[in-house]
RNA sequence: GUGGUUGUGGCGCAGUUGGUUAGCGCGUCUGGUUGUGGCCCAGAAGGUCGCCGGUUCAAGUCCGGUCGACCACCCCA
């Protein structure tokens, strides 16, 4: 049962799924377009220090989860863990770095070496966009209220947005300040991670979920405070724009999320159905370095969790998309009818028709209980009779009333009538 | 990476304190008078009980290892 299990934390996904998740990324690529994106279309491998310098060298992702492996030339490549670093590199290419807009979306497997457990796989998708070459307020709300969009079309309903900001890098100095000052005090108390954090990167220790750390966490200083008033007023500026375009939303300080690019607004959507360790989409506003470039490009955008939109979606019970099935099914007794059928079959389906058809010798029963699995509402028969009198018999599967038909006109009968 | 649960025909499951040819439901196939489905009935096919080793007269049932799956943590989508 094991022998051919795909490797871990990887899936095949059946013709029974596929449907869904053909939806999904239709629908996405309906409600981005509506707002002036197109599909960017990016290797799935890319220069390990696309990412490297992308996302942060101190992040976990960077640290303990790429895959990245040595090309014949010596190269070192690395299966992109998430798709902002790739899109950003192919944007270089075009006029966003003098203040063009570009806005793209994209949609594919990413890599991450982790332990796979519930909506976290090792080869995972994800759909996202980013909106890059300009900075400001409204921008970013845009972008919000696309995903908020997105999410009600696909049938999520009841998502819960989390948004804070993360200041600019001027910023970030002050802010880091505030919170070691505080921390360094209660460190002795919490727990041994947020000892290391406290080093390596004190903005975790926000949303560090151990139960030793929420007191101290809570009774921190605001360190919004100490931003500039220039990055307040953006936030201010999110905030009210997400009001008037009625997308729900709370403010949490302690949502600060893993990547290193993030700039002013970050946000996060989890959904009640999954519980809130697991976000279906996450993103805000960055600026990121790419090799080469000396200044960063600024942008906004988001990627959600295809796996995890699933998971949603049947929590709540949305409407699975119906699987293709037969318009007719054609049954065929004989090598000669079953020559017919074949011939008929690959006209009609020329036409547009979806046709099912026995093209092996089975006997008439076995044939009819196909066509009546098949759920195809009409049955076309052709056996030694029919042929012999230049006819085919149509049978209308939910009545079982059936007509004959002049081989002539079969065609046109069906393309006419199915 | 750390921890927990688990692994029996395509799918979902039984398998009692280790003991004769490993069962059941669904599905599949073939029939139920010669060419009409959905219901019903009969029969059939399909499993080296994840893999390796050990204990035993005897193991799906016990022990060890290994691999996979599921879940939690970490982190993220």
């Amino acid at each position: 049962m094991s022998a051919f299990a795909p490797p871990p934390g990887t899936a095949d996904i059946f013709p029974a799924e596929s449907g869904s998740w053909r939806f999904l990324e239709s629908t996405a690529a309906k409600v981005f377009t509506a707002c002036g994106y197109g599909e960017l279309r990016t290797p799935i491998f890319e220069y390990t220090e696309i990412f490297q310098r992308g996302l942060g060298g101190e992040t976990e992702v960077v640290q303990k989860e790429m895959y990245t492996f040595e090309d014949r030339g010596g190269r070192s490549l690395t299966l992109r863990p998430e798709g902002t670093a790739g899109v950003m590199r192919a944007l270089t290419n075009t006029d966003v770095a003098n203040g063009n807009e570009q806005r793209v979306f994209y949609c594919g497997p990413m890599f991450r070496g982790e332990r796979p457990s519930a909506g976290r796989r090792r080869q995972f998708h994800q759909i996202g966009v980013e909106n890059v070459g300009r900075c400001a307020p409204l921008i970013d709300a845009e972008c919000i209220a696309m995903l908020h969009n997105y999410l009600q079309t696909i049938g999520i309903t009841g998502a819960v947005f989390t948004i804070n900001t993360r200041g600019v890098a001027a910023d970030r100095e002050p802010a880091e300040k505030v919170l070691r000052e505080y921390f360094a005090e209660h460190i002795d108390r919490m727990c041994p991670d947020c000892r290391t954090r406290l080093e390596r990167n004190i903005w975790r220790i926000l949303d560090c979920k151990q139960e030793c750390c929420q007191q101290i966490i809570n009774s921190a200083p605001s360190y919004i405070d100490s931003f500039s008033d220039s990055s307040k007023a953006y936030f201010e500026e999110v905030k009210k724009a997400l009001t008037a375009l009625e997308v729900p939303f709370k403010v949490s300080s302690r949502l600060v999320r893993g990547l290193d690019y993030y700039v002013h607004t970050v946000f996060e959507v989890t959904h009640d159905a999954l519980g809130e360790q697991i976000a279906i989409a996450g993103g805000g506003r960055y600026e990121l370095f790419l090799p080469g470039e000396k200044r960063p490009l600024p942008g906004v955008g988001f990627a959600t969790g295809v796996e995890r939109l699933l998971m949603a979606r049947e929590a709540l019970n949305a409407p699975v998309p119906e699987a293709g099935r037969a318009d007719c099914f054609f049954i065929g007794l004989g090598a000669e009818a079953r020559m017919k059928n074949l011939i008929s079959a690959n006209t009609l389906r020329k036409a547009g028709k979806n046709i099912a058809l026995e093209l092996e010798e089975r006997s008439f029963k076995a044939q009819m209980r196909a066509a009546n699995r098949s759920m195809a509402p009409y049955t076309v028969i052709r056996g030694e009779s029919e042929l012999a009198n230049g006819i085919a018999i149509v049978k209308k599967m939910d009545d079982g009333t059936q007509c004959e038909v002049s081989e002539n006109d079969l065609t046109d009968y069906l393309v006419k009538n199915i």
